[in-house]
RNA sequence: GUGGGCGUAGCUCAGCUGGUAGAGCUCCUGGUUGUGGUCCAGGCGGUCGGGGGUUCGAGUCCCCUCGCUCACCCCA
């Protein structure tokens, strides 16, 4: 067993029942997406990694520890992408999409690589629905983009689906309030558990998160991000609520949440299912209005998501999608009959007619019983008596030419 | 990176206190039936994840290793 090659750890094949699943939720979000004006954009599998250095952040844990980053052999690095928004914003900016109508939507459904330790819901090798809305920094964007998300999922019947909502301001108040935090963490630590007080200098946040009875004291009166938004952005944060409590989308105002990326500012959103494990998280997104710039284009808000597609299909009612109707298959008594059920199956296919020769030397009781397990509707078994032409589901047949049994497929299916 | 669980046929799994491999399903063939379903019979398919060790003898015990999986961390 061990000898066998197999696919690289976090990767995995998609079977085909999992492809027909794939495909459906494809579908829908190109129709749910392209119906409210995106389209679709494909950016390359691998970048430079100054664009997620830059991008994401140097200190996060995407680009710290996470990235798969190799030598492209002459001086540049480069990296297989583990995120969407920086390679579309750099896009934008290499395109001068700013010169497009405002805002420019897009959108994505492409698979990202990110090293980390798999577990459920969580691969090296993931695929991702995303969306971008560049050029607007209109709180109806952010309100329309996370109302898109919401309706995605509902469409997808997504499980047991939570929204929580933040906003984390402008970069300067987000650093200022971290290091207030941090300060408050600090001036009490001996009360703190073991976890949150080491944690102090890499994620002050997550102390909100403990079930600790004596951390739990001290966030108590912990200082909240959202009390230390300037005036524009806490106006902004109380538009998209508004916006979308007026479209009836149920959300919970997180002071806590945070992104893993570094270019989020203003509104962040998180949608999570109950029926995931423990990577609940099924989609998140945000508003970046510096990524542009920080990218070197002009100064440009802008405003996506991403969903992992995996996730979606796991917290899914996991329906199997029908196998599409194979009108015609085509059997044949001897080998000699090879030569003439070919053209048959040939001559079927270009009238449009799905047809499938035998291929695998069957006797005819098993011809049949895989024409009978594909579901065909008609089977033409060609022999040197004639071409036997055998309705399945009427259990009818008739002897013809075998040049006749596309014709006459035809003209039964024209009459029902 | 740190833990827990698990690795026997393509799939789901049995193999008690060590005696050198089984079942069901799938697939193929033949029979039955109505040329397909049912039923009956047969067949294909495994160096028991890999490597050492103990033993007359290891799927079973010991050590190492690889892989899968779940969780921490982080995130989609």
């Amino acid at each position: 067993m061990s000898q066998k090659v197999q696919a690289p750890r976090g990767t995995s094949d998609v079977l085909a029942q999992d492809a027909d699943a794939r495909a459906a939720l494809e579908a829908t979000a190109r129709r749910v997406l392209e119906g409210a004006g995106y389209r679709r954009i494909e950016t390359p599998t691998f970048e430079h990694t100054e664009l997620f250095s830059r991008g994401v952040g140097a200190s996060t844990d995407i680009v710290q520890k996470e990235m798969y980053t190799f030598d492209d052999g002459g001086d540049r690095s480069v990296t297989l992408r583990p995120e969407g928004t920086a390679p579309v914003c750099r896009a934008y900016a290499e395109h001068g999409m700013h010169k497009l109508p405002l805002p420019v939507k897009l959108w994505y459904l492409s698979s990202f690589f990110r090293k980390e330790k798999p577990q459920a819901g969580r691969y090296r090798q993931f695929w991702q629905v995303g969306a971008e809305a560049l050029g607007s920094d209109d709180p109806a964007v952010d309100a329309e983009t996370i109302l898109l998300l919401s309706t995605l999922l509902a469409e997808l019947s997504v499980g047991d689906v939570r929204l929580r909502l933040g906003s984390l301001g402008t970069l300067a108040a987000r650093t200022a309030y971290r290091e207030e935090l941090q300060a408050h963490l600090r001036a009490r630590s001996d009360e703190l558990s073991d976890e949150v007080r080491a944690r102090i200098d890499l994620n002050p946040l997550r102390a909100f998160d403990s079930e600790h009875p004596g951390t739990v004291a001290v966030m108590r009166d912990a200082p909240r991000l959202l009390d230390r938004l300037d005036a524009d952005d806490a106006e902004h944060f109380a538009e998209v609520r508004a916006l979308l409590d007026r479209a009836g989308v149920d959300y919970e105002v997180d002071a806590t949440l945070v992104r893993g990326m570094d270019y989020y500012t203003r509104t962040v959103f998180e949608f999570t299912s109950d029926k995931l494990g423990a990577q609940s998280g099924v989609a998140g997104g945000g508003r970046y209005d510096g990524l542009v710039e920080q990218l070197g284009g002009p100064a440009t808000p802008g405003c996506g998501w991403a969903a992992g597609i995996e996730r979606i299909l796991l917290a899914g009612p996991g329906r199997p999608v029908a196998a599409p109707p194979v009108d015609l298959y085509v059997a044949f008594d001897a080998p000699e009959r090879r030569a003439d059920a070919f053209a048959v199956a040939a001559e079927a296919r270009n009238a449009r007619l799905n047809a499938q020769l035998e291929l695998a030397g069957r006797s005819r009781k098993g011809q049949l019983k895989q024409a009978d397990r594909i579901g065909a509707r008609y089977v033409a078994l060609v022999s040197d008596t004639g071409t036997v032409l055998k309705d399945m589901q009427a259990a009818t047949q008739q002897v013809v030419p075998c040049s006749d049994v596309v014709t006459r497929i035809l003209r039964e299916r024209g009459v029902r």
